[in-house]
DNA sequence: CGACCGATTGACGACCATCAAAGGTAGTGG
DNA sequence: CCACTACCTTTGATGGTCGTCAATCGGTCG
C-alpha cells in the first residue's frame, strides 16, 4: 500500500477538478500558487479554535481530520479529511476559527497565504467559484453527516462513513484497486460517528462477518461494494462529484 | 406576539449584517437587488432534493427548515431559518440541490435570480466576501449541530438548540423580550436533534420543570437564560456574530 | 359538533454507553 | 534479539438513555 504523492499545487488541482470541470488557463494560475509545505507528526493540532490566521492549510499526504470537543469533554469529528482537502479555507472569510483541525496520521500540510489567494483570485476571477464551491461541498457533506448520525443505527452509520472516505479518495486518485490506506482507529470512527469505541469494534465486526469489508492494519479492504451502500443507504449526490468519480 | 416586519431587501441586509459590518454604499447595492416575494403555507416544500433552480430563496417572515430523508423514511431538519437566511444560497455555484427546504409555519419567502446576485457581485465586488461568508456561517452552523446531536444528552442537546433560536432571532432584531414566536412543533424539534416526539415531549417537560424555560401555543418564554445557556453548553462564537448580538 | 393535529402519558424493550480487563502489534532501547 | 512500553483492538457484564407502540387528552377549525 502506498499511497501515490503528487506535488502540492497538482493534488490541490486534482482535488478542485473532481467537483467541476477547470479550463487551462485555470489550472496555470492554480499551478502558480505559493504553497509551503511542512511534515506533521500523528495527532497534532494544526488549527485550534479561537485561532486568527493569515493562511489556509493544504493536506497534500496523510489524513487530518476538523473536530469540536464539548464542555463535557467529548469529541466530535466533523470530517475526515483526504489529500488535496483544504480544511479550513473558510478562514479566508471568517476571522475567527471556530474549529480544530488535527492529524490523525503522518501528514504532509502545504500553508497558502491568505493574501496569495486574494491576489490570485483579483487577476483570474474565475477562480471565486472554485474555491467557493469547495466550501459548498464541504457544507453539503457536513449535512449528510448530520443525516448520518442523527438518523441511521450504528451498522449504517459506518457502512456510510466508508462509503464516503472510498469515494473521495478515488476522486483523487488515491485508490485504484479495493484495498486503500486507512490509518484512522476505531476510536477516532467512533468519535466521528457518535458512539464508543467499543461499540464501534462490534459493529466493524458484524460488517467484516457478513463479509462486506476486511480490515488490516492500517488499511481496510472493500469486499463488496453493492452491499456496503446498500447498508449505508449511500447516495453520492451530496458529494458533488463529476460523474466519472461516481460509481 | 407580533413578529416585526421589514421589506424583504431590509431583512436581508439586516442578516448579512449581524454577521459583518457592511459600508452604506454596500446596502445600497444590495437594497437595488430584484426580490420578488410570494406567500407559503405551512408544511409546503419550497426547495427539494434533485432541483436546479436559476434562483435562491430568501425568507421574509415565517420559520423554514432545511430537511434530508434517509431510505428508511427518516428525516433530519438540519438547520431552521429566521427572516433574512437565504437557505439555498449555495444553489449559486452548486448546480443540483442536495436538500429540501420546506415551511414550517406561514411563510413570505423572496425569489432572487441568480443572474442578479451575479450581476450585483461585478458591479460591487465587495459584495462577494459578504455572501460567500453567509454560506460559511451556514456550515459552521452545521458543525455544530453535529457536536450537539453526536455528543450530548438530549436534555442538552434540546437547550442549545433554544439558545441558538433565540440568539439568530435577536441578531435580526425579532426578539426584544423574553418571549418570542416559535411555531416549531415538537415532531420537527425532534427531528432536528435526532430523537422522538415522545422523548422531545419528556425532555421538555423537565426544562419547564426546572424553570429554564415555558411554551404556550406557538411561543417559548425564557425563564432563566444562564441556566440554559449553561444545560446547552452554549457557547456562540460559531454563530459569527458581531459582539453588539452576543448577550 | 365532529375531525384533525399536536401534546401528553404509560409500558416495554432495544440499542448503545459504561466500566473493566485482557489480548495483539509496533516501536524502543538495552 | 528480547524485554518493555504504548497504543489499539477485542471481549464480557451491566445498566441507562432513548425508541417503539398505543392510547388519551386538549385545542382549533370548518
Amino acid at each position: 500500500m502506498r499511497t501515490i504523492l503528487y506535488t502540492p499545487n497538482e493534488i490541490m488541482i486534482r482535488k478542485l477538478e473532481s467537483n467541476f470541470p477547470l479550463t487551462s488557463e485555470e489550472k496555470q494560475a492554480l499551478n502558480k500558487l505559493p504553497i509551503q509545505s511542512v511534515d506533521i507528526k500523528t495527532n497534532q493540532d494544526i488549527v485550534r479554535v479561537g485561532d486568527q490566521p493569515t493562511q489556509c492549510c493544504l493536506l497534500i499526504e496523510g489524513f487530518s481530520c476538523v473536530y469540536k470537543l464539548s464542555l463535557a469533554g467529548k469529541r466530535q469529528i466533523m470530517a475526515i479529511h483526504v489529500p488535496g482537502d483544504i480544511p479550513d479555507l473558510q478562514s479566508l472569510h471568517l476571522n475567527v476559527i471556530d474549529i480544530n483541525i488535527a492529524s490523525i496520521s503522518p501528514c504532509k500540510i502545504g500553508y497558502i497565504l491568505h493574501d496569495d489567494v486574494h491576489r490570485l483570485c483579483e487577476r483570474f476571477p474565475r477562480l471565486i467559484p472554485v474555491f467557493w464551491r469547495e466550501t459548498l461541498v464541504d457544507a453539503s457533506i457536513f449535512r449528510e453527516w448530520l443525516l448520518n448520525i442523527g438518523q441511521r443505527v450504528a451498522y449504517a452509520r459506518i457502512a456510510h462513513l466508508i462509503c464516503e472516505l472510498v469515494l473521495r479518495l478515488k476522486a483523487v486518485g488515491l485508490i485504484k484497486e479495493n484495498t486503500f490506506e486507512m490509518p484512522v482507529t476505531q476510536a477516532e470512527l467512533a468519535d466521528a460517528t457518535g458512539m464508543t469505541p467499543v461499540h464501534m469494534n462490534r459493529v466493524l465486526q458484524m460488517l467484516r462477518a457478513e463479509g462486506l469489508i476486511s480490515t488490516g492494519r492500517n488499511e481496510m479492504t472493500i469486499l463488496d461494494w453493492p452491499k456496503l451502500k446498500e447498508a449505508g443507504e449511500f447516495d453520492p449526490l451530496y458529494l458533488h462529484l463529476e460523474k466519472k468519480a461516481v460509481s
